[in-house]
DNA sequence: ATGGTCGGCAACCGA
């Protein structure tokens, strides 16, 4: 047929992909919400944190539905990671070389692409706290897994709730936040290290002034509608990726529905 | 200056 020989390689017209990150707040809780996202987003791949259920438990079956493979490492009540991804993966590991002491907070998946790394790190409670310093301690674990565990120069996503807002570009009022937690100079270094690595924060790639939040103060009234937040979702990614990124959205649409406390998805696209 | 809201789970903890 005359139509064929002007079809484009396949190499060319490789399809272009999406990776998102989501901290679900409950995934039982959140499945309409969650379900209903996927379907408009469709994202390849899905890292979801705070899934805040064991894995007997875990909603699999109507993730399946939409054409997911699904994995998950969970805990009862609290934490909780899980990937969705179109494409099987190959391998999947859990937790971090020393463990997660007990926390589900770690999930690696390796796809078609390269490596999903799906983290959750813990919140901190206070600067000074014995939660934040455990935080301190899992950013450097992290930090010690990736040249121990990947190559700076392979196809590597680090995506998650990071609970750092890297600068003061990333927090609603750098004053009043000054030396907190989430925007500590021992927790930014502690995610600087783990960049400099050889990750770039992609939605900071391609919006370098952008202030652009991902989670906002649910004790403040009406802190979604003023914008009273911080960008504490990231995705994180090695040069190869980097280079084939052509955008980094904090979709906000299921926002609309979603309780205070919630966080907003971040979507990669790719290819 | 201080307080405020969620999910999970059955009293408060963690965020």
């Amino acid at each position: 047929m005359l139509l064929w020989a002007h079809t484009p390689s396949k190499e060319s017209r490789r399809m272009a992909w999406s990776l998102a990150t989501f901290n679900v707040n409950g995934v039982r809780a959140r499945l309409p919400l969650l379900l209903g996202w996927l379907k408009t987003a469709a994202p390849e791949v899905v890292c979801l944190q705070e899934t805040k259920v064991t894995d007997e438990d875990f909603p699999a079956a109507a993730l399946e539905e939409l054409g997911y493979h699904v994995y998950f490492h969970g805990q009862k009540a609290f934490n909780g990671v899980a990937i969705l991804s179109k494409n099987q993966a190959a391998q999947v590991r859990s937790g971090l070389e020393e463990g997660d002491g007990g926390q589900a907070r770690v999930l690696a998946a390796k796809l078609d692409w390269g490596w999903v790394v799906n983290l959750y790190v813990p919140q901190g409670r206070e600067v000074g706290h014995e939660a934040w310093e455990y935080k301190l301690h899992f950013l450097g674990q992290v930090a010690a897994m990736l040249p121990q565990r990947f190559d700076p120069a392979q196809p590597l996503v680090v995506a998650g709730d990071i609970n750092v807002a890297p600068t003061d570009l990333d927090v609603y009022d750098p004053k009043r936040m000054a030396g907190k937690v989430s925007c500590h100079p021992d927790e930014r270094a502690a995610l600087e290290r783990i960049e400099q690595w050889g990750l770039t924060d992609l939605f900071r790639l391609h919006h370098p002034e952008e202030k652009q939040f991902t989670f906002w103060d649910y004790r403040l009234p009406q802190s979604f509608k003023r914008n009273l937040g911080w960008r504490i979702d990231l995705v994180l990614a090695t040069a190869p990726l980097a280079k084939i990124c052509t955008g980094c959205l904090v979709d906000v649409g299921p926002r609309g529905q979603a309780k205070p406390s919630d966080h907003t998805p971040v979507v990669a696209r790719f290819g």
